[in-house]
RNA sequence: GACCCUAUGGUCUAGCGGUUAGGACACCACCCUUUCACGGUGGUAGCACGGGUUCGAUUCCCGUUAGGGUCGCCA
């Protein structure tokens, strides 16, 4: 049997942190069985759904990597799509909703009621077989004693959610439902439904929720909960994957770091976890910075002049070269590539401020002289690259007779204007002797 | 209120009757070092509680508690 599974979300505008990671689950699935991956976009609720809406999804899956091998081609309901189940809008599939209500109401499973389109729920406890919780077996709430029917199509001749996405599935041939545990309860429906249609169900396999750090349930306002802010932010796609994978599944053997090879390889629903995980924001940037570190030339380079164009810096006006050595001297030093400006900001600004507390610090009437001689010394040099920069101030703080972090410290101040950065040799040979010089010139006036 | 799911350090997790309870993030200390970061070494911290079953429970069963979910003419 070829495996079908689908990630359908209602587009509300941004993509859930934890739709993300349905959506991943379901794409490994089927990656891993080599089945088909589907894009069904469920904006049965007409009034909020536009296409800006659903092109965050569908650039958020792309940004991911989350190819679909059926589903739409554009934000638009009507346009194209891939796939010969479509279209994969519901709001273009009005007619089949239909034609399955009429079927039911023909054999008395449902009926009218208030103007609306009731079905006739069965009045016993469901087994549903998960293929993640297991068997459960699903009784009626007090509310449902009293009245199991549910709703399949509202007063105005709106089908909804379960009636929609339930023949979506049987008309898409889904063989397995992947998706978050707050749909257990509602499976029971689903079930019923499939059995009223007498077709078996799929398979389900609920996965357990992303909460956040304190446990409660994650909402759009909450810290991390859109992928949108990570997209700006300039994290590595593939980091993002890696640390969705690994909430509530697990490879059983410590592995956290993998390529999405062996996690396509690995994966698979017997390892998926029942309980709920926290969010950890902390864990993520930890994981983005070992994907950014190890980032073709190319691929970081471009990130980070996204980062930097993003805080106003335009690298465009400096060589391509000198950008480049620049951002070099960047890899694996910074978490974030949103923190490339502050960090890097120096290379591109011709007068960087000076952090008045360092400066108290390093900026002292002793150092004055100091900073004098190595200008001198530095002025001297023909050649300006990180080793002869390193055996000059070293020897210049011989010189002196003072360490050399002496005049490591006040140095970088003066050039950087900040106490954290780069290596100080290599960040000096990329700024070129014409600059070095400059700022210690005005380093040495602002003591003075 | 009813129903469903869940419970190993602060967080993600390994464990599937007998382990000094393992790994990772975070945190602390030390080392390395031109700052920071990386790297290295060490450390703090965990089986929610109460009953069973068993020679023996983190592990199996029941209950309690806690957290999450659902019971819509939202999806």
């Amino acid at each position: 049997m070829k495996i079908r599974v689908r990630f359908a979300p209602s587009p509300t505008g941004f993509l859930h942190i934890g739709g993300a990671r349905t959506a991943l689950f379901n794409w490994l699935y089927a990656r891993h069985h080599e089945g088909t991956f589907i894009l069904r976009i469920e904006d049965t609720d007409a009034a909020r759904n536009t296409a800006e809406a659903v092109n965050v999804v569908l650039n958020s899956l792309r940004w991911l990597g989350l190819v679909w091998d059926e589903g739409p081609l554009t934000a638009d309901a009507t346009g194209s799509f891939k796939g010969d189940c479509g279209p994969y809008f519901q709001s273009q599939r009005r007619k089949d909703y239909e034609r399955r209500v009429e079927a039911l109401l023909s054999r008395g499973l449902a009926y009218e009621s208030e103007g609306a389109i009731k079905f006739k729920m069965r009045r016993e406890p469901v087994v549903i077989d998960d293929l993640v919780v297991g068997q459960v077996r699903r009784e009626l709430t007090d509310r449902e004693m009293q009245d199991p029917d549910f709703v399949l199509v509202r007063s105005d001749g709106q089908p909804v959610f379960h009636l929609c996405n339930v023949v979506d599935d049987l008309d898409m041939g889904v063989t397995h439902v992947i998706r978050g545990e707050d749909h257990l309860s509602n499976t029971a429906k689903h079930i019923a439904l499939f059995q009223a249609f007498e077709v078996p169900p799929p398979r389900y396999a609920h996965i357990p929720l992303i909460l956040n750090q304190d446990g409660s349930k994650m909402s759009k306002r909450d810290a991390g909960a859109s992928l949108t802010p990570y997209m700006d932010e300039g994290y590595v796609p593939e980091a993002i994957l890696n640390y969705l994978c690994l909430l509530g599944w697990s490879p059983k053997d410590n592995r956290e770091l993998m390529p999405l090879d062996e996690i396509v390889e690995r994966f698979d629903l017997p390892q998926v976890l029942r309980h709920n995980a926290r969010f950890d924001m902390e864990k993520l940037k930890w994981m983005n910075y070992e994907y950014s570190r190890t980032l073709s030339p190319d691929r970081f380079h471009e990130l980070a002049v996204h980062a930097l164009a993003r805080a106003g810096i335009d690298t465009n006006s400096f060589p391509l070269p000198y950008v480049k050595a620049a951002l070099d001297t960047c890899v694996g030093k910074v978490k974030l590539f949103s923190d490339l400006p502050a960090y890097a900001g120096f290379y591109f600004n011709p007068d960087p401020a000076i952090d008045p507390a360092a400066a108290q610090k390093d900026f002292v009437p002793e150092n004055r002289p100091r900073l004098a001689r190595l200008r001198e010394a530095f002025a001297a040099l023909t050649a300006f690259d990180p080793d002869t920069i390193g055996n000059t101030l070293a020897a210049t703080a011989r010189e002196l007779g003072v360490k050399t972090g002496v005049l490591v410290h006040p140095t970088r101040l003066a050039c950087t204007g900040r106490t954290v950065g780069p290596s100080l040799y290599h960040l000096l040979a990329v700024l070129g002797k014409e600059r070095v010089l400059q700022r210690l010139d005005q380093a040495i006036a602002r003591i003075g």
